[in-house]
DNA sequence: TTCATTTTGGTCTGATCAGTACATAATCCT
DNA sequence: AGGATTATGTACTGATCAGACCAAAATGAA
């Protein structure tokens, strides 16, 4: 009952999350959203009942969906476990070079917000916690399984090589954000991959 | 001749560098920078004519201070060049965990502002490329005197071992700033610190 | 002392900010 | 059709923003 909606939010969320990514919270005015989702500011404030609110949803969706892909691809079976752990690298430099060929330049949104607001903000410092164990617990999954069928033969701790991978992969984000070309990407990548079997 | 100044110029660039580290160029007033340097706003505009010119002055202070600190770790002769490589990552852990205990709780200023701004602002963008450089320049030149002195022993390019040291150290900066511990941490530069000999 | 020069403190400005108010429009239910 | 309910567009609000302005103050030079 009651007039019906004329966007869909879940397009509305992702056109947001598009602009806070692109130009970060602080510097993205609501007027920006606006314009971005293509709703006047009485939708965007009947529907999300702030800015920060809206922020966190885009974040949410954001996490939600890169991580989703990156624990599917760790868990796909059929390959060697360290493989797909070079698998994922792969996709991520792809994902890097293909946000920087699309003039969105911004690096990681995951990356950009820790840096940016994780220290500040404890709701979105949960957002960010909450979606890094989901990655460290597919991290840690896959190394084990790769202990089990030979491709991984480090003797370190599970745990470490996670955090180890996890800080890696943050590294590569940033080094992409500094300049680094595909080539700089890849040799880390490689070197990152070695670890796990030696 | 005329009103001599009642501050010190370096002092109040050190003042603002902390404010804008830790809380982002966006979201740190003119305000902020008056109560934070002890200056009025005239002072401040009379001598750096813009918010971005004294945030360029602050990054510039901060980068250069934390290159030549581990430029000079790195070049510290005496000891094998792979345990150099090693004490910077410890000074590295420190340093962070040092941060979070005195509050500052907010990471790299580097790592920060490259993820924050070195996108959209070509001037910020060259203050952290030349800075990069210089670190590159110094990461290089300690793994080609490790292969002499037979400390690094990867058959892997020096370039690409560079910016893996280089990748690394930003991904432990994004760790401790997603919550990593120590132990998390140390973890993290064992395997990387490992990988030059192997 | 007096003038030229520079810094300093306080005030002002126009723009922009996030969020609100309210009247109008579009739907469902009876 | 008519009333209840929800969405939308426009206009408004008080706060805050970066920066400008200007008069007073502090110096060196003459």
């Amino acid at each position: 009952m009651g007039r019906p909606r004329q966007f869909d939010e879940d397009q509305a969320v992702e056109a947001a999350c598009r602009v806070f990514w692109i130009k970060g919270y602080e510097a993205t005015s609501t007027g920006d959203l606006c314009t971005a989702t293509g709703l006047g500011r009485s939708s965007i404030y009947n529907t999300f009942k702030s800015k920060k609110d809206l922020f966190l949803r885009a974040l949410s969706y954001y996490v939600d969906t890169m991580t989703a892909r990156q624990i599917s691809l760790l868990a796909e079976e059929g390959r060697p476990a360290a493989e797909r752990v070079r698998a994922l690298l792969s996709v991520i430099i792809e994902g890097e070079m293909e946000n920087r060929r699309e003039g969105y330049g911004s690096g990681c949104f995951t990356v950009n917000t820790t840096t940016q607001m994780a220290a500040s903000d404890p709701q979105i410092a949960e957002v960010l916690n909450r979606d890094l164990e989901r990655r460290m617990v597919s991290l840690r999954a896959v190394i084990a399984e790769g202990r089990r069928d030979g491709s991984v033969t480090s003797p370190r701790a599970t745990d470490g090589l996670a955090w180890y991978l996890t800080a890696l992969i943050a590294g590569m984000r940033v080094a992409a954000q500094s300049g680094a070309d595909r080539g700089a990407l890849e040799q880390i990548a490689t070197l990152g991959a070695d670890t796990l079997g030696c």
